[in-house]
DNA sequence: CTGTTAGCGCTTTCAT
DNA sequence: ATGAAAGCGCTAACAG
């Protein structure tokens, strides 16, 4: 077992609660003693109890985070960003990877843990858990989404604003056979980009086809999957742009496959900008969002909220995406 | 605040250990009192503390988890495979990606939560938190690596072997001036993959030139260092090798960058296996290292160690990589 | 089968 | 400035 406070307090010759203030250095303590009682604390490698500590200020220092899935390097960025605010400013991060219908196990998990707050950046058919946290009174900040219906204070990137762009760009470029690979339904973002799509078509006035809107489930293989139909239509797009980088890098799987080549036959572009689609051979036109950046800004964000529960206005934090031209794109044929 | 069990033993009339036999079904209850006390748990949305339940028990239901980057996929997918059979056993993840210099710090702050075990693919210079470790009886397994000097559970690839393999392969093609990017001393992976580059060069009977060994950090950028390096050298070698996938892609930008083609002009290969080496156009041979396998692997070993603390022998599982053939090595010119 | 008692390690009034 | 006492929410003997 750890050394506990006590001990302590035994060989300090002092009580518990003066160890306490002495290495918590909350009140009023004698500063001979307070020093006395931090080198023995040292020499005994004492540990506070976090558990116990958090049982009596009903406050845990964890923080939960919540992802659709780690090994995707949009979240697993927004991790690294969360980790080292949370870490820096003494809060752990409990770090779930949520695949339940509602995220309603997942929140579950967290609480029981206790955590002081959650930073939830899932994506759920139907997101029940949230509201009714709300009503516990647990700070949640959202990352990279918003929930319709549910104002909450929240990190996401102009979605809507850099779809606008791209697909402007790629009008500019002279496509107006412009295909868009969607990502999911319950996702914000998908949903934005879509709009800034359709936005983007109807100023220049050009129709929007519903059969070049395809699924693309957020993945590699769904990428991969809805260019190959894409590809299939006659006349196909002479230019697709999908909902992230991941789909992006599937579609061009499929394109090549396809023995097209990018951008003479066919012009790409996504979102997100992971560090492959900079990489040479791919160059791939897209818009960068600032992963890290949202992680951190959402953990303070939350520690925020944690710390001052008496503020009550509602933060919404949007980030612009900055637009990445590389040679995925060409004039249309 | 949270329904505490007081006031579901108030509401059923029972005593608040009775609410904890009857909810944790651990002694005998009456069948009837154990429905009622469920049902009224169910009503008030009851969640237990876990903390309070981890002070008692001495046993939080959570484990540290101790990677160098999450944003680099090989450990992202590793955390995956922890998360995963974590959460399936009911164990939290406490994350922490780690910077200091010896890992005290990553460790302290896991310890100070009470976790249960921790599972350790940090890479330190010099690792003085491990033994300590040991000394406080918390479980530990090393994941991907082994410390010198310090026995322990852990998952780990066969590296050697793999990079036996890969540079067998490159031998076979014809190459003899075969170049070796190192990743890091302190990580016992690319200690011994450089040791099997080395056991496979002397086994054809090629000599080890020390100029052919550059030091890549394990990083994307480190690679691209290396390479330009090797690239200046008269004369150049015609095969690089890398330790790990991100520092292949890293020189395979540099080699580009030269003008150079892969493999015609030179021949590449990596270790790991990452996503996007099977892209098309990158298309790197290298060595698949299961990560997310290893993750889980290494999460069982853990849990079982935590709730099997009496089985006294240390177990090291040895994953054989499997070596994956793309088009990015060819014949020596 | 169930209630009472005690206590996990720590903080926090309330006295002194 | 410090100690005594109480209690956070829960479980674990120990009686009964």
């Amino acid at each position: 077992m750890g050394v506990t406070i006590k001990e302590i307090a035994k060989l300090a010759g002092v009580s518990p609660s003066t160890v306490s203030r002495a290495l918590t250095d909350a009140h009023y303590v004698d500063l001979e003693t307070a020093e006395r009682v931090k080198t023995i604390a040292k020499q005994l490698g004492y540990r506070p109890n976090a558990l116990a500590r958090g049982l009596v200020q009903r406050k845990s220092m964890a923080i939960g985070l919540i992802i659709p899935e780690i090994e995707n390097p949009f979240y697993s960025e927004i991790v690294s960003g969360v980790e080292r605010i949370a870490t820096q400013r003494g809060y752990g991060v409990v770090v779930i990877s949520g695949h339940s219908a509602n995220g309603e196990q997942e929140v579950r998990a967290l609480l029981g843990r206790q955590v002081d707050g959650i930073i939830h950046a899932g994506v759920y058919r139907t997101d029940t858990a949230l509201p009714n946290l709300r009503a516990e009174g647990v700070p949640v900040v959202l990352l990279g989404r918003k929930l319709p219906g549910f104002m909450s204070d929240c990190v996401v990137a102009n979605d809507r604003d850099a779809s606008v762009q791209l697909t402007t760009y790629l009008i500019q470029l002279g496509h107006t056979r412009i295909a868009y690979i969607f990502g999911k339904n319950v996702s914000s973002g998908s949903t934005e980009k879509l709009a800034g799509y359709k936005e983007a078509l109807e100023a220049a006035g050009i129709p929007v086809h519903p059969e070049l809107v395809e699924h693309g489930d957020l993945e590699f293989h769904g990428g991969h999957r809805a260019a190959q139909k894409l590809l299939a239509l006659n006349p196909p797009p002479t230019a697709i742009l999908a909902g992230n980088d991941f789909m992006a890098l599937g579609a061009r799987e499929a394109i090549l496959e396809a023995g097209l080549r990018i951008p003479e036959d066919i012009s790409l572009a996504g979102f997100d900008d992971i560090l492959f689609s900079s990489m040479k051979g791919i160059e791939l036109t897209t818009a960068a969002v600032p992963r890290s950046k949202m992680g951190q800004l959402g953990a303070e964000l939350l520690i925020k909220k944690i710390e001052q529960p008496d503020a009550e206005q509602i933060e919404q934090i949007i980030l612009e995406a900055r637009i990445v031209r590389r040679n995925s794109c060409g004039p249309a044929r």
